[in-house]
DNA sequence: TGTACATCAGTGAACGCGCGTTCACTGATGTAC
DNA sequence: TGTACATCAGTGAACGCGCGTTCACTGATGTAC
């Protein structure tokens, strides 16, 4: 049953991103080794010779989540016009596709009061995509200070964060919607 | 061993008050009922005598959880002068007695990720808090016409609990600190 | 290049544990006479 | 007002279940000769 070295290190790449994908979608707690293994294709015994515990996976897991992430925003930015480059980013991030796909979307969002509770190398991971998110944005305000700019993307980053999770919490789905709108629009008339 | 229907009562309220601690400081998933019960001072068998299972309990300490959280806000709005009660809501909500008091502090702020994923009593019941806050908040814009001033009030209680989620995740204790800071300026110069 | 052997990715069963839930039991409370 | 009995809040043991983790085993891979 063995496999070469390079299907194992393809098969534990494999696991991380399905990890990263349950992880989002399900909870961390709620996700089990299992759900996770059989995401990838395997079964769960397999697991303890490519990781040492849970804690370790989630950590990874958590650093390939917030990779693409960081991504996607500068995408964003470079697509949007020179000065539209806020708004590009503004929309991909507070538009119904991203509140309604939690396992592709942004890690924060998806498991902000979970990873408030994780082990210090997990909060380690997100603060540092927080603040790979927030230098991405400050970058936007050319004409603000280096510090005022970090500043504003430290306020503006925190509040999309908030009103994804936000809109996801609430009920009626036009308070969502609400809450999505009104916060764009308040990031842009800034 | 039977109580009187009064104390009955008196532990029910009691169980659900501890409840409402015990998941914000350790979140809804990993709180087992057994540690609810210890907290009230009592054991677990109990349980069914009050509540027909997690799910209601959830729910109904959700509910307790954010009730004084709108007193708080409320309490705090009166205590500021007419002109700066903004600031006395936006000051109490930002501080970091808040963030590291996460058993007293704001439901959505300590639970939001679970809250995003919880049933549809659990979900209403914090979007009632969350519009409850949003309407006091409201009230303080005194020269914004009320539906500019609920919309800017909408923004402000998301960019809130955005902040203190993330001064909750983030490892660096200044960064933390410069999160609630900022947030707080940006709000107060609206 | 061919053969013998050690390695180790992956399987599937098993471990102890704590979860939410159920249940037989206890004994003070509340009710009916 | 006093007595007999039904009620039911709370206890503590037990239920099945799924968790994270361990382990004996398999058999293709990689290595040493």
């Amino acid at each position: 049953m063995k496999k070469s070295k390079l299907e194992a290190a393809e098969t534990r790449r494999r696991i991380v991103k399905m990890a990263a994908a349950e992880f989002r979608r399900n909870g961390i707690h709620a996700t089990g080794l299992s759900d996770v293994m059989a995401a990838a294709g395997l079964t769960h015994g397999g697991f303890y010779r490519h990781f040492d515990s849970k804690d370790e996976l989630v950590a990874e897991a958590c650093a390939a989540a917030m990779e693409p992430a960081a991504e996607n925003i500068v995408a964003a930015a470079c697509y949007g016009a020179a000065n539209d480059s806020v708004e590009a980013i503004v929309t991909s991030y507070l538009c119904p596709d991203h509140r309604d796909n939690l396992s592709k979307g942004c890690l924060i969002a998806a498991l902000g009061s979970e990873l408030a509770r994780s082990d210090d190398k997990t909060r380690a991971v997100a603060t540092a995509g927080f603040l790979k998110l927030v230098e991405v944005v400050a970058k936007q305000y050319r004409r603000a200070k280096p510090k005022a700019a970090k500043a504003r993307a430290l306020v503006a980053v925190t509040a999309m964060i908030g009103a994804v999770m936000m809109s996801r919490i609430v009920t009626d789905p036009e308070l969502s919607a609400a809450i999505l709108q009104h916060t764009k629009k308040h990031l842009l008339d800034l």
